[in-house]
DNA sequence: CGGCATCCCAAGCGATACTG
DNA sequence: CAGTATCGCTTGGGATGCCG
């Protein structure tokens, strides 16, 4: 009857739990944007602020708020003259980033059976270029 | 050492171009769940309202008719009485799994070094069971 | 059963202006 | 430089009801 490889007892929602855990920090537009920028080390405010798009400072220091409440960056404040402050990734941070790579790839196959790039040699540099670390 | 390894010449917007591309397709709460529920085979429209959460009707449809036109899963309908309908990962649907996969790793860490499990065999228990084909 | 229509709310985001 | 405050728009989403 068409549905053979189904259970009938249904899948319980099987993920959800975990995935959605880690969807709320990676949620948003910005979010995973800043944990990809953070991955090579350490950022300042503006320096995310340029790096991200055109990203509104008013979203970008919430979305840096919530990561630091959810242990995923630090921010180090240093008091110069004009004052200085830097993110980075705490451990739980880093453990989010093969997610990102693997969403990153995901992306990656999802441009070349659809949208196709030219080439496949442009495919890969830009995937490359993508994924390198800085 | 806080700066050391930051190059001053700006990190150019790294991969935002293929991290945005992919999480427009993740995004939104519903449609990873979509997309981890169909994993193991077809399913039914009201097998996956039952299955994902409580998803309204509406937002359910949304989202599945977003990722049929992206080609991340195809729409079957069988014309039986009760009307029935199928929907299935594509092979561009199949590419996300492993994107899907990374992020419940990434969720799972999370949780053991934030919110932490009672024992790590629950912890592990959880994750084999998040992961488990059906 | 599958799914569209309507209403309505809350969150996310951008723009601008302003402070320490 | 690193934010905060305010405003208003746009989306995602829930609830309900109707239709094929």
């Amino acid at each position: 009857m068409a549905l053979k490889m189904r259970k009938n007892k249904s899948l319980q929602p099987p993920a959800p739990c975990l995935l959605a855990e880690c969807m709320q920090v990676i949620a948003g537009a910005w979010a995973p944007n800043v944990i990809w920028c953070l991955r090579s080390g350490p950022r300042r405010f503006s320096e995310l602020r340029a790096d991200i798009p055109p990203v509104s400072a008013k979203v970008l220091s919430a979305r840096l708020k919530e990561l630091e409440e959810r242990d995923v960056i630090v921010r180090h404040v240093r008091p110069t003259s004009p004052p200085s402050v830097e993110y980075e990734l705490t451990e739980i941070g880093q453990e989010l980033i093969p997610a990102l790579e693997g969403i990153v790839r995901g992306g990656h196959k999802l441009k070349i059976r659809s949208g196709y790039y030219p080439s496949k040699a442009e495919a890969d540099s830009n995937l490359a270029q993508a994924l390198e670390p800085a």
